[in-house]
RNA sequence: CGGGGCGUAGCGUAGCCUGGUAGCGCGCUUGGUUCGGGACCAAGAGGUCGGAGGUUCAAAUCCUCUCGCCCCGACCA
């Protein structure tokens, strides 16, 4: 392509609403322009990227037997109502044909495709299946952010896997994480499979494919020794806390009108870490009482797997002061009876330890579990940096990523509410096993310009970048440049390399800035001065590295070197 | 949904408090000089000041409503 005639409109000025770095340079690059919230326009280079990364998908899930379909991102409602998720899902977009029905725009498929397989697969003979997208997903989330890394509509690769069994599920499964790693190196990011939430009903597993950096929203816990998972889930050892000595029973002692730990740790003097932070949530309408170190913070996921349920709400101020006797802010748990007490781990061997005396502007010391109150001891925090890693010992690191695709196993929740099953060989009936498995597009862009960006622009990976080279004749108006370049850019046509041709009429600072901005990762330039020594320049953009050839050579030292 | 910020030419912005001709830089057009890291000179084009209503002799500016965008938080299949 010649840059003469192609649409570029790169943009000297960064755009006032662009913060992140990937944002400001697919703006000022010319890839997108936005179209409301969370809505973008893909103009050329971003979507001869995003043809790249289709085909390195594709390619990656033909690989493991995937077979590519092209659903509707228009969908009835009924299938939702059927798997009860139309009403749980607030994400959806939701609209009424003119004979008012309902309809959606897809936001993923699960529905929709096991809606297929029950027509049609019948027999454990058919089995395994895996079926695949590449299409436009839409979800109205609340808050669209960060230029493509958090969008309304964008592009999901999702793929479906039908199984007799859970035997078979796993191998699809690990069909897919091993897809999944091909195809995020072969995008040229750094990445990391973590452990994900899984949700724990069914022994669901869920891992998710995530890229660190700096504008991600979602935070990892990572360990030297290989450990990674989603901090939702990710399990760590407090470093250990030096107790008070002493073996005196508990004491109570006033604490007018200090409710939270930050008041009593300013009205005490003392440590969070040695308090006890007493929550009440309901559970199946009964109250559960939930003890945490006073420093650390309740993940409500984990609390989901320690219970076996996600359907649990945090008591009402007089929910807890029926159980407890007092109001919030000095509740704990000594004296409790008739109720399940879950604690941290954390709280395990502690001792002489702060909480709420279930007395009004009254707290005890010298509380010390397992002697003054017992408890199960679940893992039920978030991990923090400087916690120790379960396995090896060593400090954790919690990091930011940006989620680029999940794994699933489902199991058979789509597969019972929607009755989509299979006999196998004994004739007996049974529900398909499934797993869902997702990949979002813009994210690797985006993650990959995240990751590979400097002060003058990004050097994209040349897998996903909209050009293998970007051949810059510094002076067009030099008619021995001209020819020159005129001729290099046939020959690199001719060697199927996908150049762009900066033909423009322009200054040689003006082509440099903009070269340096765009992302193709090799520029070969022909200017006056090596000209006349029969040289031309191969520059890798992110070394900033300059290579001189022999003209005649440039294109063959290309290929040979470069564009392996 | 809660909190904060912002809507003035394609992009970046001044003007708003204290009402009175809408200004600047970049980009764009034309001519000329330049030509290896976002050139210079000259002449131009380009604006319903997000929208509606109100106050006023007069509104970008004051008031009311409304739409949109960004950031923080909540939420996140």
């Amino acid at each position: 392509m010649r840059w003469s005639q192609a649409f570029i409109p790169t943009l000297r000025e960064v755009p006032a609403d662009a913060e992140v770095p990937s944002h400001r340079f697919l703006l000022r690059a010319g890839y997108v322009r936005q179209v409301a919230a969370g809505i973008y326009a893909h103009l050329y280079l971003a979507h001869k990227s995003f043809l790249k990364i289709e085909q390195i998908i594709r390619e990656e899930m033909n690989r493991i037997g995937g077979q590519e379909f092209y659903l509707p991102a228009l969908n009835p409602g009924e299938l939702w109502k059927e798997s009860g998720r139309w009403d749980s899902v607030d994400v959806m977009f939701k609209l009424k044909d003119r004979g008012q029905h309902d309809l959606c725009l897809g936001m993923t498929h699960e529905e929709e495709m096991t809606n297929i397989a029950r027509g049609e697969l019948r027999s454990y003979k058919q089995l395994p299946q895996i079926w695949y997208q590449i299409q436009p997903k839409f979800r109205d989330e609340p808050r669209p952010k960060s230029g493509l890394l958090r969008l309304r509509q964008f592009m999901m690769k999702d793929s479906y896997s039908f199984d007799l069994d859970d035997a078979g599920l796993d191998v699809s499964y690990q069909k897919h994480v091993d897809a999944y790693t091909r195809i995020f190196e072969r995008c040229g990011l750094k990445f990391m499979y973590v452990e994900a939430y899984s949700g724990m009903m069914g022994g669901k597993v869920s891992g998710e494919f995530t890229a660190p950096t700096e504008a991600g929203e979602d935070s990892v816990a990572v360990c030297d020794c290989g450990y990674a998972a989603n901090l939702e889930k990710a399990e760590a050892k407090a470093p250990p806390v030096e107790d008070l000595p002493g073996d005196s029973p508990p004491e109570a002692f006033p604490t007018p009108a200090q409710k939270t730990i930050d008041d009593l740790v300013r009205f005490t003097g003392e440590s969070p870490t040695r308090m006890i932070k007493t929550l009440v949530y309901i559970v199946d309408s009964k109250p559960v009482v939930l003890l945490l170190r006073g420093d650390h913070t309740l993940s409500e996921t984990k609390l989901a797997i320690a219970l076996g349920t996600d359907v649990f709400r945090p008591a009402t101020p007089e929910e807890a002061l029926k159980l407890h006797g007092a109001n919030l802010g000095s509740l704990g748990p000594v004296g409790l009876k008739g109720v399940r007490l879950l604690a941290d781990r954390s709280l395990e061997g502690r001792r002489n330890m702060v909480t709420g005396a279930n007395r009004d502007d009254t707290h005890l010391r010298n509380v010390t579990p397992g002697r003054d109150f017992m408890a199960e001891f679940r893992d039920l925090r978030i991990a923090v940096t400087g916690d120790l890693c379960i396995r090896c010992g060593n400090h954790l690191r919690v990091v930011v990523t940006v989620e680029l695709g999940h794994v699933f196993k489902l199991g058979r929740r789509y597969s019972e509410t929607m009755h989509a099953n299979v006999l196998d060989s004994n004739g007996r009936e049974g529900p398909l096993v499934m797993g869902s498995y997702g990949i979002g597009l813009e994210r690797i862009l985006s993650a990959a310009a995240e990751q590979n960006h400097d002060k003058d622009g990004m050097f994209l990976p040349r897998a996903i970048a909209p050009f293998d080279v970007i051949l810059t004749a510094a002076n067009m108006d030099d008619s021995f440049i001209r020819s020159a370049a005129e001729k290099m850019y046939r020959e690199m046509q001719d060697q199927s390399i996908d150049v762009l041709f900066d033909d423009r009429a322009e200054r040689p600072g003006v082509k440099f800035k903009d070269a340096d901005l765009i992302g193709v990762p090799l520029r070969v330039t022909l200017g006056k001065r090596k000209y006349e020594q029969g040289l031309a320049e191969i520059f890798q953009r992110s070394t900033k590295q300059i290579e001189d050839v022999k003209m005649e050579d440039a294109v063959r030292i290309l290929k040979e070197k470069h564009l392996r």
